[in-house]
DNA sequence: TCGATAGTTCAGCGATTATTGAAATATGGA
DNA sequence: TCCATATTTCAATAATCGCTGAACTATCGA
């Protein structure tokens, strides 16, 4: 990932409901919502919600498919594992206090996670 | 981290300016660089860079101190890392592929990275 | 084909943000 | 104490951003 994309990255992420519509794309996973229900859990107006939609998609952090009459948009967690390789390489290299740090989160993160494809 | 605390550190990123005045000090380390060699450096004015440099502050991102007639300004690493482990335990936990590639990462930055601290 | 549902796009407005010049503060040396 | 250096603060302006209402597009079922 390159620092512009990052930079897009971290705009789209920069706005309390823009975070707000992310994360709950993220614990939705990934079967998305559809932008109705998003607006309707964030209590926000259809179209302010679709520039926030919008804004993050463009950033590559979400994406969207059209399922009959819905419009249901789900996490890109690969944009999103990019993004902390990015903060961790990028502008962290040479500091290992910060890969010890997220060293041990992404441990902690697996041993909790449910064994998905690599079951061994 | 709580999300208000990300929300003001993404925003603060979010800006070219910014974000390359972070990276310049992620890279000087410790040690830090003086405000006017930013300045000088990514060609900005003082007053200008002061505000880049203040907004970074308040996001917890960097430090200062006083060094003579310089204030020296250098990363908060600790921060960073929060942010990193925000990313991947706050918005992405359940996501095992986002925690497998920042492991990886996290590795290669620490099979890399000058023994410092822990020698054995 | 028609009407209802689900979302989006667009123009405009108010609010926030970024930059600049000028003035102020703090430090060190003569 | 006085001056030069290093940086910040302040007020003002220009640019950008976020939200809203109205109009538009796409899909489904009768």
């Amino acid at each position: 990932m390159d620092s512009t994309t990052a930079l897009t990255a971290f705009a789209a992420l920069s706005q309390e409901g823009r975070l707000e519509v992310f994360r709950l794309l993220v614990k939705a996973g990934p079967d998305g919502l559809a932008a109705g229900l998003i607006a309707e859990r964030v209590g926000r107006a259809p179209n302010t919600l679709s520039a926030q939609l919008n804004l993050l998609q463009q950033a590559g952090l979400i994406e969207s498919r059209r399922e009959g009459r819905s419009i249901i948009y789900s996490a890109c967690f690969d944009q999103v594992s990019d993004l902390i390789v990015y903060l961790l390489e990028d502008c962290c290299a040479g500091e290992p206090c910060v890969a010890i740090s997220v060293q041990a989160a992404a441990d902690r993160a697996l041993c909790c996670a449910p064994t998905s494809s690599t079951s061994s």
